[in-house]
RNA sequence: GGGUGCUUAGCUCAGCGGUAGAGCGUCGCCCUUACAAGGCGGUGGUCGUAGGUUCGAUCCCUACAGCACCCA
């Protein structure tokens, strides 16, 4: 082995030696486990959140294909419709083009062309964080089965009466010139103007002041709205307005929706661009009056003097011939919430358009089917709320079912053109006709069309066929097997279903609604099964300080750049590169040049993987420290030396190496090797007793974690174990036992140096699987192992080790004796490479014994002379001493330490122990206390209270004795 | 306005009813033959504030303050 762990070689090769072995895919043996990528973007990048999510998910699969599941990750991207068309688009601009210059097929073939070129960035970038997932299955939510799928789902929905074509305020992105969902709009609070107007009455005798931050949506305005009970505005309801500039009337309406004491108290009415205004319309039988155009400029709708303006010039000119008028009565600064466009940026208008939807809210169809709250949300609804589908941390339930009570209808048509085309038609009449193809549509219709039939342009939202990713993946609606373009099998329904419902869902709380809802519901509708038994909401990864990654401040961090290191100049490129702002250039700029003035330094993936896992607790964000990485590079390292030790002991004599003849180990799933099939006998030490009793802990431990998704305490677990426990005290015990002149426990310790060794790999190896799969290679062999790798291994179960408790006291005794002494020596200055006299002195029989049994080791790892007893009432000479229970362990003073030292840390410890004294005497004599406490409290408390106290009455003694 | 969280060592976070923990940082001593990405030993916290429940509260309850996020 290299001296130390360099991941970069390790890393390079063992990923495609899995894949081409095929690790990765169901062994067609044992439980089905099945875990769904939630499939990223294909215009996507690897960012941190899913470097995060993908190692949980790796972490999962990995340990349970260990466990013998007949383990699925099922991978693959999503088409992305608005996000890849722009990408495109921008292209075609470059060349002073647009989409319509190309036509809708020519464009549509030039979009596949760009997927196929770039579209395997984010999946290449999988592999290098070593995503164990069967990319043989991987699946685009464009292939011809996946379409299959979305037009049945479709067709069928349709066909219950269940999918519909309304005209609907929908939010408008003005600039793509495509509705959105409503979940793709942030509310952004901006700086804005509140401007009161006066609309006089028709008889000219009274007025009301309308506010509004939106002041030439008046042109389309219907009515006037003030409360019910609003004694200012009571005498006006009924009444008829003059609408200003327009030479309309409109009337005073009075709806409890107003809020009396914002404003005015009375509000203009434009159901065509206001939701809550559309609503009052509704209610008050109003017809909205569209102003806008598709790309918001006004529309003929308005006086001719303000046609063709965009929205924003034609409020100049209202406010302006308001003001003329003498109608603007106050203008004011107001901060308001503005709708963004996720996707372009652009200032969302609410408008009136023709577009399909699923319905989710009615109770009963009017033909007496089952409606859409019925038929989808309901069962969604119930799959949680009766605890068939868990979500991980529980309270994430809450959110799920809170938005699904107060779900709307699905808008599921896009006005693009890269998507799945809506399989509908319409004859000249406007009749619809819906069906696999124009052939089956008319077949399917109960009248004939009118003329010629034309398709519909516009396409279906993404997230209809991320939401049916769960069972369309698996072949669904095929009945025999599915294949890719290149002929080969992806998926076969028949065989393949075993794997639905998958066992947990892992993603980010941001797309609850998105996806784990739609997936829900179209799961249960199509299957009757549901998609996942548990839903793991991962956090929300940010940098160190807690900030939101963004690129605009400069502080996100490229996963691969965590892994392969990157130096200060090609960093600060890449972070300004997409940068169009100066100001922000320069911003994001310098904030790199301060937080990573040498670079980022080369961590690897199993220290990142790590780091992720370490991590991961329940709690919702999670702030990435890059010295937090490199503590678990330091980890790596550690374990590299670890085995690098056992190793070369084992080198130092071959005979022993394998060990199958001489001392056997138990087994510990060892499985079909030689090692098994010798007489297991018990190993030779107590130190090996022990550290195999600490192992059994530590596996049975990182079990629980696994089945509780607690990754930030089964890291931390096996860190501990690893490091506190095998190098920290195992390793140095071995070594007075290696050296030492007991052959057999040389042997028996050689071997559960490996033992233990190779266990842990595999219990490693779901969270750090290079540098465990590397290091195996050498240490599985010595063990007779005959599996090719470590990935072919069996998991560790705790089961199938014997504890020893008694050999834990035996240690954790030593453990107390050797500290006593390092904390002597460290206070006192004494250099580590001095050997120093040792003496023991009280103690009881037990103590005794323990030091006729370790006395070597002490002797070794403390470097001290062979330690001497002191007889009871003997003189003895000035001494430092540690107390560990009625044990003096002492050191003789002459010539290394400072009498008056001594008796200051003496004396400091004294009082220590008296203050703890104190609260148990407390505690103890409380009445209440010992009368309500449980018993195993109180005599708890009894037994401390004893134990200090020895420990005092011998610290009190080696004070007397020091005068 | 409705909802969900968070507030514990200098930093990032566990713990959640019975002796306050980890990693990183920091301080001291050591290049001791697996590892200086290391070893050994320290320092560091009235667990946001105020009440309440309890024999006992960082942990449960109430209120308040501050900070996030989600939905209107």
């Amino acid at each position: 082995m290299e001296k130390s762990f360099e991941p970069a070689q390790i890393e390079s090769t063992w990923y495609a030696h899995w894949e081409a072995s095929g690790a990765f895919k169901p062994s067609g043996q044992g439980e089905p486990y099945c875990i769904l990528l939630p499939p990223p973007n294909v215009t996507g990048t690897l960012h941190m959140g899913h470097a995060f999510q993908q190692t949980v998910m790796d972490m999962l699969v990995r340990y349970q294909r260990m466990r013998g599941m007949n383990t699925l990750w099922q991978v693959g991207t999503d088409h992305a419709g608005i996000a890849t068309q722009k990408i495109v688009e921008n292209q075609l601009a470059v060349e002073e083009k647009t989409r319509h210059d190309l036509g809708r097929e020519a464009f549509i073939e030039r979009v596949w062309k760009w997927k196929e070129e770039s579209g395997s960035t984010i999946t290449n970038q999988m592999r290098r964080i070593g995503a164990a997932a069967d990319w043989s299955r991987e699946r685009f939510t464009m292939d011809e089965g996946l379409s299959a799928a979305v037009r049945k789902v479709f067709i069928d929905w349709y066909r219950a009466g269940l999918i519909y074509r309304g005209n609907r305020l929908v939010n408008w992105d003005p600039v793509l010139g495509t509705a959105v969902s409503d979940l793709e709009v942030n509310n952004v609070e901006r700086d804005g103007h509140m401007w009161s107007i006066r609309y006089m009455t028709t008889d000219g005798a009274a007025s009301l002041v309308v506010a509004t931050t939106r002041p030439e949506t008046m042109l389309g305005d219907v009515a006037v709205a003030v409360h019910p009970e609003d004694e200012r505005y009571a005498p006006l309801i009924g009444q008829m307005l003059h609408l200003p500039l327009t030479g309309r009337q409109i009337p005073v309406i009075a709806d409890d929706y107003v809020d009396r004491d914002f404003g005015t108290g009375a509000v203009k009415i434009t159901p065509a661009h206001d939701f809550n205004d559309y609503a009052v319309g509704q209610r008050h039988k109003l017809a909205p009056i569209e102003i806008f155009t598709l790309d918001a400029k006004v529309n003929d709708n308005a006086p001719e003097k303000y046609r063709g303006l965009d929205r924003y010039d034609a409020r100049k000119a209202v406010l302006a011939d308001l003001d003329a008028a003498d109608l603007l009565v106050e203008t004011k600064p107001h901060k308001l919430q503005v709708p963004i466009s996720q996707r372009s940026d652009a200032v969302i208008e609410p408008m009136l358009t023709d577009q399909w939807f699923v319905d989710l809210t009615s109770e009963t169809l009017a033909d007496g089917r089952p409606g859409g709250r019925k038929a989808i949300t309901e069962p969604a609804l119930d799959a949680v709320r009766n605890g068939d589908i868990k979500f991980v941390p529980e309270n994430w339930s809450t959110t799920y079912t809170q938005w699904l009570d107060n779900i709307q209808d699905w808008c599921i048509s896009r006005q693009l053109w890269w998507g799945h085309r809506i399989p509908a038609w319409y004859d000249g009449a406007g009749n619809i006709f819906v069906g696999e193809d124009e052939a089956d549509a008319r077949a399917s219709a109960s009248t004939a069309p009118v003329g010629a039939l034309r398709q519909d342009d516009d396409v279906l939202d993404t997230w209809f066929s991320s939401a049916l990713w769960p069972f369309s993946t698996l072949g669904w609606p095929a009945e025999g097997p599915v294949k890719n373009e290149r002929g080969e099998v992806v998926a076969n329904w028949e065989q393949d279903k075993i794997f639905l419902p998958s066992a947990v869902l892992v993603t980010g709380f941001d797309i609850i609604f998105f996806w784990v809802a739609r997936m829900v519901m179209a799961t249960k509708y199509f299957t009757g099964k549901i998609p996942f038994r548990e839903v793991y909401i991962n956090a929300i990864v940010r940098d160190a300080e807690g900030q939101k990654m963004s690129k605009s401040k400069g502080n996100t961090l490229d996963p691969l750049d965590l892994i392969d290191g990157i130096e200060l100049e090609p960093l600060v490129a890449k972070s300004t590169r997409s940068l169009l702002i100066p100001q922000v250039r320069a911003k994001v700029e310098k904030r790199i040049r301060k937080d990573y003035p040498d670079g980022i330094p080369a961590i690897g993936t199993d220290a990142l993987r790590f780091t992720f896992a370490a991590l991961a607790s329940y709690s919702r964000t999670i702030n990435f420290d890059i010295k937090r990485a490199e503590g678990y590079k330091a980890f790596c390292n550690k374990l590299w030396n670890a085995a690098r030790f056992v190793l070369m002991n084992l080198d130092a004599d071959p005979a022993t190496a394998v060990g199958a003849t001489s001392v056997a180990m138990p087994s510990i799933g060892i499985g079909k090797s030689i090692a098994a099939e010798a007489a297991p006998t018990a190993p030779a030490t107590e130190a090996e007793r022990w550290i195999l009793t600490r192992l059994k802990q530590t596996l049975a431990e990182v079990e629980q974690h696994f089945v509780s998704y607690r990754f930030d305490h089964l890291a931390q677990s096996l860190y501990e174990f690893v490091w506190n426990e095998y190098c920290d005290w195992f390793l140095e015990l071995s070594k007075p036992a290696l050296n030492g002149d007991d052959a057999a426990a040389a042997a028996s310790t050689r071997r559960t140096l490996l033992v233990v060794l190779e266990s842990v790999l595999r219990a490693l190896h779901p969270v750090i699987p290079f540098i465990t799969e590397e290091i195996w290679k050498d240490v599985g062999p010595k063990l007779g192992l005959t599996e090719e790798s470590l990935i072919h291994r069996p998991w560790p179960k705790a089961e199938d080790i014997v504890a020893d408790h008694a050999a834990t006291g035996e240690i954790e005794w030593f453990k107390n004796v050797l500290s006593g002494i390092r904390k002597i020596r460290s206070e006192m200055n004494i250099s580590p490479a001095r050997t120093i006299p040792l003496l023991f002195a009280d103690g009881d029989a037990s103590d005794n014994a323990r030091v006729a049994k370790f006395a070597a080791q002490i002797s070794f790892l403390a470097r001290t002379e062979t330690p001497q007893w002191i007889e009871a009432g003997a003189d003895e000479p000035a001494s430092a001493a540690a107390v560990v229970g009625a044990l003096r362990v002492m050191i003789p003073l002459a010539g290394l330490i400072d009498l008056a030292a001594e008796k200051v840390r003496l004396a400091k410890e004294i009082s220590r122990i008296e203050v703890e004294i104190k609260k148990c005497e407390g505690k103890l004599g409380n009445a209440s206390f010992v009368a309500n406490a449980p018993a195993e409290v109180v005599a708890q408390e009894r037994q401390r209270i004893t134990d200090w106290n020895t420990t005092l009455g011998a610290l009190r003694e080696q004070a007397q004795k020091l005068g």
